[in-house]
DNA sequence: AAGTGCCTACCGGCCGGTAGGTAGAATATG
DNA sequence: CATATTCTACCTACCGGCCGGTAGGCACTT
């Protein structure tokens, strides 16, 4: 029942909002009664720390087990971007929970999910360090360029439709291309297009 | 007053989220009291749908502006990112508002807003397609790359500091070259960026 | 005397959360 | 094996409080 309730209030959280959504709907969601909400989490703001806790843990395994035995900086990059956009596109409603209504939480949990995060980006711009360092990229600020990725790649979790007419994979590889062409450092980007992934 | 009260939701919307925030303390912002409130505005749905419909009125008025007198497809492109950049940080709040809070408006304020925004995606849409055609950008579905384009420049919004240590124009310029590297063909890229702006 | 721009006082309703109870399954005890 | 006890997972009923919004009044300007 507890995972009934968590992924009825994902649906909720994602369809209207944290802040707009009550503890009664998401109990009707369940098809039991509100009080009974508090048997298995202690508040409302425990759900949505729990759901964001959890996806943050999920993304960052994924990003790490795609990336285990890599060592190119463009090959990392890219599985990087495939890794971050596919997990957004396939766990759509908890990606987009965790983007958004951090504002929801407890200054605690707040922050524990802020150093979550912060691990995560910091993947991307440690790559991009490395890749400027190897010259392979542009040199530009590695804040501003994970950013600037991840932000990019979340644009795919809003308007995705699973049964659309693309699959989850053609979107990764759009991504990725941009990705890279945006990185690279311009005249070398004929011959890394012509080495290719 | 009817200004500070605009501005003063603004800055709760933007701080607080609009379900987060009540009338009250848009009041209380202001100095006023609640009831007030509403000799200016028939409703809290209302102030929102105000911010919205004028920020996306200024923004596409900007955008339109920027264009103006451009006919080269790289300048264009150059220019429309440049300009959008420019909006969403000088105009942080509302325009995070704009992004966020869609699901505070009424089913018809939204489908106009919604319109408003889709005329505006049409427009950077139109200079991918334009681009492709040319043979200038990489043949991929305009559709996604606008998305990706808009929410990769919405990203500044959401860390940029004013005070911080990069300009405007310095952000905006990082954006609007990783965007034209992106989209530029491969075996044209070093050219490209050979006549660049 | 009409209009403007604010005020105080109030409304019904829903909010997150709590108190306390209960049916039934699991477990311990003689 | 039968009985007593505890635990699980829900229920109904209720709480104070804040919500968006309204009624009606009042000082001041036009």
């Amino acid at each position: 029942m507890k995972e009934t309730i968590t992924a009825g209030a994902i649906d909720l959280f994602h369809r209207k909002g944290y802040f707009a959504t009550s503890i009664s709907e998401i109990a009707g969601q369940c098809g039991i009664q509100k009080a009974s909400i508090y048997y298995h989490y202690p508040s409302k703001e425990n759900i949505l720390f729990h759901i964001q806790q959890v996806t943050m843990q999920e993304l960052t395994a994924y990003l790490l087990d795609n990336l285990e035995g890599r060592s190119d900086v463009e090959d990392r990059m890219g599985a990087a971007v495939r890794s971050h956009v596919r997990f957004h596109l396939n766990r759509q409603k908890e990606t987009f929970i965790a983007n958004s209504e951090l504002r929801g939480l407890t200054p605690e949990h707040y922050h524990e999910i802020v150093h979550r995060r912060d691990a995560y980006e910091q993947v991307f711009q440690q790559i991009i360090r490395e890749g400027i360092e190897a010259g392979v990229f542009t040199a530009a600020d590695a804040k501003i360029l994970s950013y600037a990725i991840l932000t990019l790649c979340n644009a795919g979790a809003i308007w995705f439709k699973p049964r659309g007419r693309m699959s989850v994979d053609a979107i990764a590889e759009i991504y990725e291309n941009f990705v890279l062409r945006g990185l690279r450092v311009g005249h070398l980007a004929a011959a890394a297009v012509a080495h290719g992934r």
